[in-house]
DNA sequence: TGATTTCTTAGTAAATAACTAGGGATTAAA
DNA sequence: TTTAATCCCTAGTTATTTACTAAGAAATCA
């Protein structure tokens, strides 16, 4: 039941275009360096989010990405679940083939319980959006806090 | 962010004691064939739910395994962090060892959305014990649905 | 005594995660 | 117009984890 390192890696370079917000192109290169991680994996992981319309990017030196929108139309759900694919403990609350492995038209006590924890952690992420990572971060800024990011990867 | 079969596997069983409740020992046989999987594995599976104490053994020739306790005491959550550890999306919720990775006296905008989605699924799951899961089953079964597990592993 | 069962550990194969590597395309600036 | 900086894409590699299999010892009932 971990993230991986897609979706937290993921989860912090879009925190940081968050808080770029309105100041051009950023590289991937900087990006990286704050977060002590390769551009090479970085842009494996930017790639999804540029087809998901969340980023758009600039080509050519001084180049960069930014978001494609403003960052309270930016939930960690829809960051997340572009790089880990949906945040479910199983795939049978996901997958609707009629065809697979589980036959849906029965009931199952164990599938109702897994819906619950989907739809718990669904809700919990799609709650959140970009801005509020900034207003929280720049709260804490104020409230002498030093660092409001851990390095943690 | 899925359950590995440890967690759904033992669930499972733990459900199909919880349905034998009172009944004496139900041997591990019974319950791979019920369930479709191998002996050995699901032995290594209630090894750790009975040194958690949630299910008591008998061994020798018609022996086997019954729940510990009533099935209203026994969580999902109890079971399933017993398989596969805390049901955290990352480590640093979790670790509070202070010289880890993480300096947790810093505030940190990412863990504080881990650690919400921590709280939420451990709600989740601590709130539904195995009577909640046979009274289900029941119910379901009385309702004309012949099936109400499906067999998804 | 023999069959049945729990209990334990070691080993293994497959899948997944976490990158690394390298080269092509594009563009700003020198 | 060249060069450096950047995005973009794909293939390959290594490490880790998962999901078992295997086998044998210990206990107990018939």
């Amino acid at each position: 039941m971990k993230l991986s390192t897609r979706g937290r890696y993921g989860l912090k370079a879009m925190f940081d275009l968050a808080l770029n917000y309105g100041e051009g192109p950023i590289s991937l290169t900087s990006i990286a360096e704050r977060q002590a991680v390769s551009v090479n994996y970085l842009e494996q992981l930017i790639s999804p989010l540029r087809k998901a319309n969340l980023v758009k990017s600039v080509r050519g030196a001084q180049g960069g990405y930014m978001l494609a929108v403003e960052p309270q139309l930016i939930t960690v759900g829809a960051i997340l679940t572009t790089l880990e694919g949906p945040l479910a403990p199983t795939d049978c609350v996901v997958i609707d083939d009629a065809d697979e492995i589980c036959d849906h038209s029965r009931y199952c006590v164990t599938k109702v319980i897994y819906e619950k924890i989907y739809e718990s952690i669904t809700s919990v992420v799609n709650s959140i959006n970009l801005q509020h990572m900034v207003d929280d971060y720049r709260l804490n800024q104020k409230s002498m806090i030093i660092e409001s990011i851990c390095e943690c990867k």
